[in-house]
Formats: structure tokens, sequence, C-alpha cells
DNA sequence: CAGCATCCGCTTTGATACTG
DNA sequence: CAGTATCAAAGCGGATGCTG
């Protein structure tokens, strides 16, 4: 990117990854840990490859991206983020709330990858009720299922199926009502209504909630 | 900007903020308020007209910006930031923190306003002796000067020259060795030998400095 | 298959000139 | 003052090809 010239840490900030995908590259670095190019391109969907490859150099000519070749058994590439790299999260997530009520819009077409929907609901999603037993939700949406579990008063995620014991809750069917029914903007049956599925106590979706303070702030 | 047509609050966010220029045209209005087209041209040394022209009209359209017709005596277009647009501070200041390392890199010929510099030192200084009687700087570098004043721990600024009483400590030079004193990353005798002038009490640049968790992070 | 590089058409940006 | 108009240059997206 074309450096704007200023002397404001903000400008400085935007010369170095304030590209088209930049921020989405630090975004999957973020989330999953040191990624094969192959991975990174799976969390990128409509990434134009020699697109990647370029803010892949530049981001590690940068000092925010380090290359790792994996030992024999692995044989691969792996990217990772540095320290420095890794400073960024407090700008992710405060780009994450502001957008949260954009999630709310007609998204047909949109991908969807679970660990974006498992960030934004640790960002942005508390328990209630801290002191009742703790309960355990299973989403089925995007590619994989996800996990949630209440805790401290906060909701901790895991990707992949519920294990033994199974969830107190599964909730089944398109992200966007999946995300409205956990935000508090659909009642079961609304969502029911537009293909929902959802299995358990209801109850047990009132305490769940967005941190109102957390929400665009 | 093309949508990144991806159902993740970070690329809804970058799908509205993401265009080059807009989040300096948003650190404009946050910083001087509601401005006029021209006002804006100034705070953003660079711009082509037609591209300012364009994302105030997106910015607009999304809610962030509102156009405001001022009356008679005035006679002219304002442009303000909407509550909405107001909410994306979090995200400029998550920006400037992490970009404050880069003001220390070469920057010859980046330009430079004092209200980039005003808002930078709010952000990242504190005062260390916040029960000492407090002080007042006054900073002349960029297009006007600049006030620091210590309160309760923290520096308050102004631009303009200092009032009547006047600052116990003046400082006049170049941009960044006037950041590099204030940093703590320059000594009064070597920002001086890079044509930097002191004036006052060199034993007050010791109370103010970066505030550690503050930067980058 | 993983990790790119190249090519080409399209869109966005930058610089400048001009206007009500 | 507050923009439009125009055009060249740079950036991006999509397809394809190459190399270990």
């Amino acid at each position: 990117m074309r450096s704007y010239d200023e002397y404001c840490a903000l400008a400085k900030s935007l010369d170095v990854v304030g590209d088209r995908w930049t921020l989405l590259i630090v975004r999957e670095l973020e989330l999953r840990g040191a990624c094969r190019y192959t991975d990174l391109r799976n969390g990128l969907p409509g990434i134009a490859t020699n697109l990647l490859a370029d803010r892949l150099r530049e981001l590690e000519r940068e000092g925010l991206v380090a290359r790792e070749e994996a030992p024999p058994p692995i044989a691969t590439t792996l990217f990772r983020l540095t320290e420095r790299g890794a400073e960024l999260r407090p700008v992710l997530e405060s780009l994450v709330r502001w957008g949260m009520p954009l999630m709310t819009e007609d998204n047909t077409g949109d991908a969807v990858r679970s660990h974006w929907l498992a960030w934004a609901i640790e960002l942005l999603l508390i328990d209630r009720r801290p002191d009742a037993a703790p309960v355990t939700l299973e989403l089925r949406t995007g590619e994989q299922p996800i996990v949630l579990e209440t805790r401290d008063g906060k909701l901790v995620t895991r990707l992949g199926p519920a294990g033994e014991a199974g969830a107190d809750v599964t909730i089944a069917g398109e992200p966007r009502p999946v995300m409205g029914l956990l935000l508090g903007m659909l009642t079961v049956p609304e969502a029911a209504a537009i293909g929902v599925s959802y299995t358990g106590d209801p109850a047990i979706l009132e305490r769940i909630g967005p941190d109102a303070a957390m929400v665009s702030a």
C-alpha cells in the first residue's frame, strides 16, 4: 500500500495493515495459530492466490508474520504471527465489536466459518446467571459444530462436536437466525419458523445474551 | 469497496470502513468535530478531491456521517459524525496505540498536523507524579503550538499558544525529535544536537512518559 | 497436492483541470 | 466553497500454469 505520508500513528498503522485482506489474514493467524498456506486460503474465501502470497511477503517484511519450516513428518511451511503481529488483537476486537450490529443484516451468499462465529460469541456474549449450574450448548451451523460452555459468567467455545455427555441445548440451522437466537433478537418460535431447530430447555437461552457494555463500545 | 462476503463481524466492519482514506476521514471528524469540506481536505493532505467526495457520500449512506447546512451567517455545508460513526473511536484508538512505535522511524516528508500529535499525546503519555504541582508544557512543532497540562496523572492538550502565565517548559523543533523527547527516547542534549530547543526545568520532562500499559496494547 | 508466479481485464485511486 | 470531469497509473480478481 502506498503510504499516506502523515506523521500520525493512525496513518502509520494503516500504512502497514490498511491493505485489502491484510487484517483478515491476521484474523486467521490469531484464531487458528500457525497455518499452512492452504489453511489460510480456506479461511479467506475469495482471495486471489497471488494476493495472499503478496500479503504474506509484506507481513513478513514488516515483522508481523514469520515463516517456519515444519520438521520432516509434516514437511510444510507454516505461517505464524510474531509478537508484534499478535499485538493487533485489540484492533481486531474493537472492529468486531463495532461490526456486530451488521451481522443481523442480509447475508445471503456470505461464506461462513465456525471459528469466526465462535470468536464473536466469546467476545460479545455473557452468561447472566454465573452462579447457576454450568450449561453446555451445541451449535450446528457453519462447517463444523461449536460447543459453548458457561464459565465464570463468560462463555468459552470449542470447535467440534460436544463430548460424551452431550449438550443441554442443541441449535441447528442457518448462521444468521442461530446468531439471532443467541443475541436475543429472535425467539425460539420465530427461529423455528425459518428453519432453526432447538432441542433442550428454552429457559437456558435466557441466560445467554449480549454484554451490553461489549457491543459496539 | 467490494464486500468480502464473509459472515464475520470483522469482515463486515471492513466492508464499511476498510476503504483507503475512510478511517482517516473519521479521524478528522472525531478530532475536530463538524467540519467543512475544505477543513477535511486540509486534514487529509494528498487525498484526491473526488475521492473525498465519494467517501463522504458512502459514509453518509452507511449512516456514519451526516451533512448539515449551517444557517445564513456561515452558510456552508458541515459534515459531522453520527453516533454510530463516533462509536468507531475505540477502533481508532487501538490503531493509534499499535502504530505508536512506528512514529520513531524515518518520516522525512510526512505531513504534520498538530491535532494528530495532541491526540497521540493524550492517549499515550501520563504524568508520573500526579501529586506534584501541575505543570504546563508548550510544544512548538507542526502548524500551531500545543499546550500540555498535567491533570490527575494524565495529560490534557489544547491547541494554540499558552495563555498569560506562559508554560513551564517550551520545546521547539521538528516533530519526530520533539515526540522522541516526550516518549523518553531522546535526552535533552541529544535532541538539542538535532535542532530541538528546550527551555525550562529539564526535570519536568522526567515526569512525563509513555504509559507502559498503553503503548501497543 | 502445497505454494506460489504470470497474464489479463476490470476497478479503484491519484493528479489535475474545471464549474456553479 | 464544494464539489465534477477526465484520464493515466496502480491495485485487484480470476484463471491458469509451473515446480517441488
